[in-house]
RNA sequence: GCGAAAGUGGCGGAACUGGCAGACGCGCCGGACUUAGGAUCCGGUAGCCGCAAGGCUAUGGGGGUUCGACUCCCCCCUUUCGCACCA
């Protein structure tokens, strides 16, 4: 063999995968499927080693997975929809589709000269027709069961990017992609209803054993699910009164003023009849407040009366109703009753304007507040007093009770209250789906027809970045005549927001060129769901739960059998470089193709999976990788060292080994146990790779101790040293393991292997060394049999030479023996 | 403010169920081989005392439980992340 040149070997192999179509794969209900799967990429131009990361341990798994005998889906495809490349359209002037298929070439490239296994005969791109379609086409499923709807609302508007975003695009009140502060703009919408799935969703988080922790909980408070109770307040001259929601209707007695959002309908209404005009300038002041001030930390309460009154119904108490600046109008009713007793708030807001405070809850240690003296809110539940026939009563059985009767007097009624929104996904954008819809006249808003999809993405040539859709401004795509009844009708100008395309592209990869369904059932019948999920954990609670959501869905259209998409999930850390993530904008993306041109493919990966755990963000650094060269160079020699006699080796003669083969045999079973457990169960990649380096320095020490004269036995246990080290190392090192796995004889490459068996008798110790503790301090080491019996143990640990003189002059009071581990002595 | 996670050598990190703290690697130091090596191989490398044997101190700080604590409990400090008027 000649010497380490990873890069020919890059090449070579990668051919022959490619050549063989190595890891396509067809369902085969013989084997056990695996799918293994990383979060898709937008396609920006170039991956950088952040995102090639995630790549690797995806890899990693899909390689082991396979070598263990199951038909492993490992795909891979391109969320390529999205602002960048129109933005760059409008600055640069050419057209996202050149650009995205441009960059999606030269990102795949780089994928394939890592030699990452991917099924490319399933790739996707979200920005072809032959994808989008489906979107349309599960718009219109959706639309069809009022999943889909339209309404006017306020909605959250960069100025920058010229599009509305989500609330979950909002972050601290600035745009999530460029951070420009957002504004409010009313537009008619379209929202998928996901508030529907709200307790599916939030009940299925408890079954999701195998995902982080963190993760679901960000999903549960996401969901926000509260219960409560609706309460009427009647209010003179107006019938209907005011609703307002509340968790703790048992301090209703302590409510001494109502609260409405400044968006309350009721508001213009009461400030007519009030006839103050100082309500509406106030109410409208705190609009403009909103995301901005509001948000941005301590805009303080602030809050106007409007002169009107309303009937708390279980009191027959007038309480007097303002109008505040920290009510949302977009939650609940939209009005709070205001108990300063109970809520910080509440207790802010009557001590700035003078409102009375009124005790209502005795505390769990019998006292109950003096409302002259009390500095905050006092939150905690007890027993209700002030509060009519429910003094005495607990909180908790006040709620039921009060609940009950608000119910039987037909004021109220219990209710569920959730923080999650429909899911506004109408983008004023031109680079996104097309929403299959047709405005008429006449027959008001049609879906196209299914016959009729995809509705194409007309070729626009000029970007202006004006604020209002690009589409509205190409007439032949605007102007269609209506599937109903054939009069001139308008088209639907805006796209869906990306995060469409992303919730259900992992069953397009079961059945990715499907041309009259989105996917065949029985394709996801069979891979479905994805048993292993990577990617970042920016995408904890927008991609995740849409994705969630829309498996309800198509499971509820009967497409498919199980409700959870992603049975594991790894949440992957970022790569830092200087202390930043690394980004085109910031100029300090490391990459990985400068790397592969130093090192080759294997020592990259290798390397990233080493410096340390999957979960954990990592600062990037050069220094590593040429000592992850070195290694498996290292592994290279002594491989090729023994080659000549391992093949002409006879089978392994357990009995007649020698000591210091029983002890490689020992440590090349030991590696394989946990390396399999590293990576299989743990996801622990780094220790993995530890494992395997001190194999090959126990396997150096070996050959030098073999030099003068190996015997036939002793290049036998060589030989299955290096065959279960290749395997072991080629989920992370694969083309070097390829051509280690040939050089030793074997054809068909690592296609045609199996990942290698612990033997337990030859990983069994021959002798273990046991610490001797006195009063906790290591003393001794006892070299002796696994099996010793504690009572034979306790006699050597005592009887040692080095222990005796801790013990001289002392009593000895306890001895603990822990099996097979320590022995502790405690003297006094 | 609320919630979660994490603090271990010069650096990245390991220690799985409470049982030898610092595996493995980077870096550094020394040696061998060499015309030479920034290649390769071997050895050393937490701190302090000691020629050595050995001893003492160490897992952010302080307490506790235990024969025994990086690991469990309480308080505090720092960092990172998430939520941030959701009634």
């Amino acid at each position: 063999m000649s010497d380490y040149h990873p890069q020919d070997l890059d090449q070579k192999w990668q051919q022959r995968w490619n050549d063989a179509q190595a890891f396509e794969v067809v369902e085969d209900p013989s084997k056990p499927k695996f799918y293994c799967l990383e979060m898709f990429a937008y396609p920006s131009g170039h991956a950088h080693v952040g995102h090639v990361r995630n790549y690797i341990i995806g890899d990693v798994v899909a390689r082991l997975k396979r070598l263990q005998g199951f038909n492993v889906l490992h795909p891979f495809g391109w969320d390529a929809f999205g602002l960048p490349a129109e933005n760059a359209a409008i600055k640069g002037g050419i057209h996202p589709e050149t650009s995205t298929l441009a960059n999606i070439a030269h990102m795949k490239g780089q994928l394939q000269r890592l030699g990452i296994s991917y099924a490319w005969g399933r790739e996707l791109a979200t920005c072809l027709p032959d994808y989008y379609r489906w979107n349309q086409w599960l718009f219109t499923r959706m639309f069809e069961r009022g999943l889909a709807y339209r309404r006017r609302s306020t909605v959250n508007w960069c100025p920058s990017c010229q599009t509305v975003l989500a609330n979950e695009q909002v972050v601290d009140g600035a745009c999530w992609r460029c951070g420009s502060l957002v504004v409010e703009k009313d537009l008619e919408q379209w929202f998928f209803k996901i508030t529907a799935y709200a307790d599916d969703l939030l009940a299925g988080a408890d079954g999701l054993t195998s995902w982080p922790e963190k993760v679901l909980t960000m999903q549960r408070n996401w969901i926000g699910r509260s219960e409560g109770a609706r309460v009427r307040f009647a209010i003179e001259g107006e019938p209907d009164g005011v609703e307002v929601f509340t968790t703790r209707i048992d301090t209703i007695y302590g409510a001494t003023f109502l609260t409405l959002a400044p968006e309350h309908p009721l508001v213009p209404r009461l400030a007519e009849r009030t006839g103050r005009a100082d309500v509406l300038t106030e109410a409208q002041r705190y609009r403009a407040q909103d995301r901005t001030a509001r948000m941005s930390g301590e805009a303080g309460k602030e809050g106007v009366f409007t002169g009107a009154y309303a009937v708390n119904p279980f009191s027959g108490e007038r309480v007097p109703i303002w109008v505040a600046n920290f009510v949302l109008g977009e939650y609940g009713t939209g009005a709070v009753m205001g108990v300063p007793h109970g809520d910080q708030r509440d207790f802010e807001f009557a001590r700035k304007y003078g409102l009375e405070v009124r005790a209502v809850i005795r505390a769990a240690d019998g006292t109950v507040p003096d409302p002259a003296a009390m500095t905050e809110a006092h939150g905690d539940e007890g027993t209700v007093v002030n509060s009519g026939a429910y003094d005495g009563m607990t909180s908790a059985e006040a709620r039921r009770r009060m609940t009950a009767d608000a119910e039987a007097r037909g004021f109220g009624t219990g209710s569920v209250q959730f923080r999650l929104k429909d899911w506004g996904i109408s983008r004023q954008r031109y680079w996104g789906t097309p929403i299959p819809m047709i405005h008429c006249p006449v027959d008001g808003v049609v879906p196209v027809p299914d016959d009729q999809l995809p509705v194409v993405l007309p070729k626009v040539t000029e970007f202006t970045g004006r604020g209002d859709s690009p589409l509205a401004h190409v007439p032949e795509f605007v102007h269609v005549t209506c599937p109903k009844c054939g009069g001139p009708a308008r088209r639907e100008t805006d796209t869906m927001d990306t995060f469409v395309d992303s919730s259900w592209y992992f069953y397009r990869f079961a059945d990715a060129h499907n041309d009259r369904l989105p996917f065949d059932p029985a394709a996801v019948k069979y891979w479905g769901p994805v048993d292993f999920y990577s990617g970042g954990v920016e995408h904890a609670i927008l991609h995740l739960i849409y994705s969630r959501f829309f498996a309800r869905v198509f499971r509820d259209l009967g497409m498919i059998d199980h409700s959870e998409p992603f049975t594991h999930l790894l949440t992957q850390g970022m790569v830092l470089k200087d202390g930043n993530v690394m980004s085109k904008s910031k100029g300090n993306v490391v990459d990985p193709d400068t790397m592969l041109q130093k090192v080759g493919a294997d020592a990259l990966r290798t390397y990233v999976m080493f410096v340390a755990p999957p979960e954990k963000e990592v600062e990037w650094s050069d220094a590593g990788l040429d000592g992850m060269f070195r290694w498996l160079a290292r592994v290279w020699r002594v491989a090729d060292q023994w080659r000549e006699a391992a093949l002409a080796a006879p089978p392994i003669d357990a009995a007649t080994l020698g000591r210091e083969e029983r002890a490689l045999r020992r440590k090349t079973h030991e590696t394989i146990r946990r390396v399999t457990a590293d990576i299989d169960v743990r996801k622990q990649m780094n220790t993995a790779i530890s494992a395997m380096m001190e194999l090959v320095n126990e396997f150096y020490l070996f050959t030098e101790q073999q030099k003068a004269a190996p015997t036939a036995q002793a290049a036998a246990v060589a030989r299955e040293a290096v065959e279960a080290l290749v395997r072991l190392v080629s989920p992370f090192a694969p083309h070097t393991a390829e051509e280690l796995w040939e050089a030793y004889g074997h054809t068909g490459g690592l296609a045609a292997a199996s990942w290698p068996v612990v033997d337990d008798a030859a990983a069994q110790a021959e002798e273990v060394v046991i610490p001797v503790q006195v009063n906790g301090k290591v003393r001794a080491r006892l070299t002796v049999a696994p099996d010793i019996a504690d009572a034979d143990l306790e006699t050597l640990a005592l009887a040692d030479a080095a222990v005796v003189p801790h013990l001289a002059g002392k009593t000895v009071r306890k001895v603990v023996v822990a099996k097979g581990r320590l022995v502790s002595v405690v003297v006094g």
